[in-house]
DNA sequence: AGTATTATTGCAAACAGATTGCAATAAGTC
DNA sequence: GACTTATTGCAATCTGTTTGCAATAATACT
C-alpha cells in the first residue's frame, strides 16, 4: 500500500481517500468496473461511477493494475504486484484462482515455429473450480 | 461454404446475400464488428450496421464463427472451421497469425498444480511479426 | 413461373457502458 | 490555518449494441 502511495506521490498525484478505498477493494480479487463501483457503494459512503473510471485509468496509466480479459467477458481490474501469472476461471461460481506456470515449455515451442518477436502473453483456463465440481 | 450453408438451412434459417457477404469478408482474417462492417459498405451495396450485428451473433450461436479477445483489444469474429488454435498478434501493423501449439505440454502442468477440471483454455501472444521487425 | 409463408432486413428509437466539461471540494504545501 | 491545484461529483454527451416494427426477400408449394 505505502508502495502504491509512493507511486502517485512521485508523479505530484494525490492519495485521496477513494483511492485507498478502490485499492482496498483490489486487495481481495479481479474485478469489473461494476463490482468495484458496487464494492465501494455498499457502505455509508458514496462514490460516483465517474471517480471509480477516473481512479482506474490512472493507475492502469501508473502500472498499478492491469487490466485482464476472459474471453468475452467483461474486462476485469487487477493489482499489479504480484508479478506475471496465469489465471484459471471457474465457469460455475466465476472463482478466479492465480496459477504460475514454467512459461519456457511453450515459448521456446513458439519460437521454432515462427519469427515473431514475442513481447508478452495471455494463457487463461476456464473450467470448473474444486468446490464447484 | 455450402457446409456452413447447410448449417444454416438446417435451423431453418435462411441463406441470404448479407450473410455470404460476411462470410466472405471472415475469409481473409479475424476482424472486429467495425470492421466487418466497413468491408461490406465499401462497395455499391449497403448494409445496415445492426445487420451485420444480428447475422455476427446468430453466426456465434450456429458456431460458425469464434469469438476472440486479445487483451484489452476489442472483441473479434473469426470463421471456425480451422479448428483449435493460438494466435500471434503483432503490436505495430495488427497482422494476426494462427499458430498450433502442444497443448499437453501445459495442461499436465495445470493438472499437476490444482483440483480445476479444465473445460477449454485461450492462450495468445503479442509481440512484432517478421516484417515489422 | 406465380403465389404464399415467414425469416430477415433496415430504420428509428432505446439502452448501456464509458467519457468529458465544469463548478465545488479537499489533499498537500507553506 | 490559509493557499494552491488535483480530484471529485454531477449533468450532459458519446459510442457501441440491442429492440420493435413495418417492408422486403428467401424458400416451399402449386
Amino acid at each position: 500500500m505505502d508502495k502504491v502511495k509512493q507511486i502517485i506521490k512521485d508523479k505530484g498525484q494525490r492519495f485521496t481517500s477513494q483511492k485507498k478505498e478502490i485499492l482496498n477493494v483490489l486487495q481481495q480479487k479481479p474485478q469489473t468496473v461494476f463490482e468495484i463501483y458496487t464494492a465501494v457503494n455498499s457502505k455509508k459512503n458514496h462514490m460516483n461511477k465517474v471517480t471509480v473510471y477516473r481512479i482506474l485509468t490512472s493507475f492502469l496509466e501508473l502500472g498499478i493494475v492491469n487490466k485482464v480479459q476472459f474471453n468475452d467477458k467483461e474486462a476485469r481490474f487487477e493489482l499489479s504486484n504480484s508479478g506475471h501469472h496465469h489465471h484459471l476461471v471457474c465457469e460455475v461460481c466465476g472463482l478466479i484462482e492465480d496459477i504460475q506456470l514454467p512459461e519456457n515449455i511453450f515459448l521456446k515451442e513458439v519460437k521454432n515455429k515462427t519469427d515473431f518477436k514475442i513481447k508478452s502473453h495471455s494463457l487463461e483456463f476456464f473450467g470448473i473450480c474444486d468446490r464447484c465440481q
